[in-house]
DNA sequence: TATTTTACTTATCAAATGATAACATAAAGG
DNA sequence: CCTTTATGTTATCATTTGATAAGTAAAATA
C-alpha cells in the first residue's frame, strides 16, 4: 500500500472527524461557558482528578492560561479546587456537582443529536464501530 | 450494547482524534497563516474550486467573516478568486501555485510527525486501518 | 421593467485565545 | 540552610475569531 495515499486517507478521515464534531456539538454547549472551557471540563470529567499542569499539558494551554480559565471555571462553581496535602504546590480540580450536571445535560444534547445523525444502528453495527474505533485508537490515535 | 456506554465511547474516540491532531499540527502548520486560514487552505486544496459561500458553510464561518478571511489569503498570494462568467455574483477561489507549495510541505511536516508517532506500519496493519477508517467515514463520520 | 433574492463585501465591535513577564511559594538537592 | 527547580498565579497585551449592520451588484422572478 501506497504510504502517501495511506497518509491522505489519515487526513481526510481526521477532516470528517472535525466537521462532524462540529455539527454534533451544535446548540449542545451550555452558552455559560466557551468552547475551551467546555474541553477542560470534558477532560476533567474523564480524568476524575488532575492538575493545573496536566490541563495545561493535556489541551495545549500555557499554563498562565489554563489557570486563568481554571479559575473561570472555578468561580462559575462547576470545578473544585482542592491543595494536595502531599505537594502543596498542586491543587487537585475535579467537577463540581453542578459541573458534573452540566457535563452530563451537555453530553444528553450531544447524543441527541449523534443519533439523529447516525439514524438507527445494529448490534452488529455498535459492535463493528467499536472495534474499529479499538483499532484505530491503538494503532493511530493514542 | 448499552447505547450510553457506546456513546461514551464515541465521545472518548472524538477527543482521541482531536487531541492526535493537535500533536501531529505542532511546528507543522506555516506560521504565515491562522489554524483558521489553514482549514481553508486544507478545505480548498481538497475541493479544488469552490465558492466563498461553500467555505462559510463547510468551515462554519460566516459569510463576512469567510470573505475576511479570503480575502487575507489572497493578498498573501496564497489563493486565486476569479469571477465566475456564468454567475458574476460568485468567484471560484483556488490555491495559487505558492498556496499548492505550502500545503504541500505543510503536509509533509505532518507527515514526518505522523509516521514518528506512529511508528512503522506492516501492510497488514495498514489495510486494517484503512478499513476501520472506512467503517467509521460510513457509519458515523460522514 | 420593477422588485426581490442571492452572493458577496466592508466596517466595526466584542469575545476568546495566545504569549510573555513578573511574582509567590513549596519541594528537592547540595 | 541555601540555592535551585517545580507548580502555579496574576497582570497585561496582541492576535484570532465571532457577530452584526449596512451596502453593492448580479441574477431571478413577478
Amino acid at each position: 500500500m501506497n504510504k502517501n495515499i495511506f497518509f491522505q486517507a489519515i487526513i481526510s478521515f481526521i477532516g470528517n472527524v472535525h466537521a462532524n464534531t462540529h455539527s454534533l456539538m451544535k446548540d449542545a454547549r451550555s452558552n455559560e461557558i466557551t468552547p475551551q472551557q467546555h474541553s477542560i471540563l470534558e477532560y476533567v470529567f474523564f480524568s476524575k482528578a488532575v492538575t493545573t499542569s496536566q490541563v495545561a499539558d493535556c489541551l495545549n494551554i500555557s499554563l498562565p492560561n489554563a489557570s486563568r480559565e481554571l479559575k473561570k471555571l472555578s468561580r462559575l462553581k462547576l470545578i473544585v479546587k482542592e491543595i494536595d496535602e502531599k505537594d502543596r504546590r498542586k491543587s487537585t480540580i475535579s467537577l463540581s456537582e453542578q459541573g458534573k450536571n452540566l457535563m452530563l445535560h451537555t453530553f444528553e444534547r450531544i447524543q441527541k443529536n449523534f443519533w439523529e445523525q447516525a439514524g438507527p444502528l445494529s448490534e452488529d453495527e455498535m459492535q463493528l464501530i467499536t472495534s474499529s474505533m479499538k483499532v484505530l485508537e491503538t494503532k493511530v490515535f493514542f
